[in-house]
DNA sequence: GTGTGTGAAACTGTTCACAGCT
DNA sequence: AGCTGTGAACAGTTTCACACAC
């Protein structure tokens, strides 16, 4: 079981291969080799043959990786081959923007349910789904199957929110307001905000 | 000039800290440790202190951080005390989510154009802004002193439109689409796909 | 006592370079 | 020849621990 001493940026790698890979068995090319899937990328060849070995041999000398079956075993690891439920929290307008993206289930992710604080948002189409309460969460994540939470609700709010989804039995957070959550030890948090982003961006400008 | 030799992460932490300041300094306290900081964002104390001393000496022994002056000199460092100006290409559910996303405008960025390619699009209204046709991306970069590009197009058309975007002399890119950007050296680009980040969290669950 | 700034040490991650297979 | 898998060398990052200042 190497799972423990595998690096977090070798995780975080794995999905931009998958993606690749994804890309590259679209035009019909059935092998490539790590030179070319890591020009693709930006990234070494050595690199990728190195965050591969982690968890196989998955290539064949003097010839590389059969795209397929590569794309598989990183589905595997990544544990992609089964869907994944998620419980999306505010429906602003990122949270529409949310609920209508269309590559969460092309890539096995469900937003099995919506839900916000707003009287006026309640019981509103968003996507294929209706707006819920706050007082539903619970339900919502137990019926449903709930893993992963999706916070798009305001700053001020997200750590009252994440604390609820928390005390549900998520343990997976994806937060989009700009604040850094405090969770328990078990619970893994990623954040998206794009001002964060752009603020590190104008440094090298 | 230290700027070369500071570390890309140290760099990527410094908005954390600043954000952090923002909200110590609306409660009205005064100084920070970086203690208390560091607790605050999950990063150690030594962390802190390292990083910030790639840049100066900010804080007094024994007593700590004055919350104004480092907020004042992370901003200096950031190059956060002037306005940065934004091009949005896309004008689909996400374009609207961002140009309506206030977090901008309170943090010094302007979008300051919005574009699509699509004819049902153009002329309509989006934010305060009107979208407009691609051909107007030259201009707009031109009369708007535009120093950065927010692509929220569909993954395939994302590396056309950055392109277009490098040719017009941009060279920051921030990237929705979840695709790895082919780009010149001189070019930055940052990357913000929730499917990306969300396939690296299922491995931990 | 409290807390910063910083070299040195410890640790983590990346690249090199080559044996071995096709 | 072309390419993988991998130990070893190297580079980068974090933590330690302490002199110094308040």
């Amino acid at each position: 079981m190497p799972r423990a001493q595998v690096p977090n940026v070798v995780i975080r790698r794995l999905p931009l291969y998958l993606q690749t890979l994804e890309r590259i068995a679209e035009t019909g090319q059935q092998v490539v080799s790590s030179t070319e899937l890591g020009n693709q990328i930006g990234v070494s060849s050595a690199q990728i043959r190195k965050d591969l070995s982690y968890f196989g041999e998955f290539g064949r000398q003097g010839l590389g990786y059969d795209v397929e079956n590569l794309r598989n075993q990183l589905k595997r690891i990544l544990q992609l081959d089964q869907v994944w439920h998620i419980l999306l929290v505010g429906a602003g307008a990122l949270g529409h923007a949310l609920a209508n993206y269309r590559a969460f289930e092309e890539q096995n992710f469900a937003i099995v349910a919506v839900l916000d604080n707003d009287e006026a948002k309640i019981g509103q189409p968003i996507g294929d789904l209706t707006v819920q309460p706050m007082t539903s969460m619970e339900r919502a994540v137990r019926d449903n199957h709930v893993e992963i939470g999706i916070l798009a609700v305001p700053a001020r709010a997200a750590q009252s929110v994440a604390d609820n989804l928390i005390a549900t039995g998520i343990r997976s957070i994806l937060c989009y307001a700009p604040i850094t959550l405090s969770v328990p030890e078990h619970v893994h948090v990623a954040y998206i905000d794009p001002v964060t982003t752009l603020q590190t961006m104008t440094y090298y400008l």
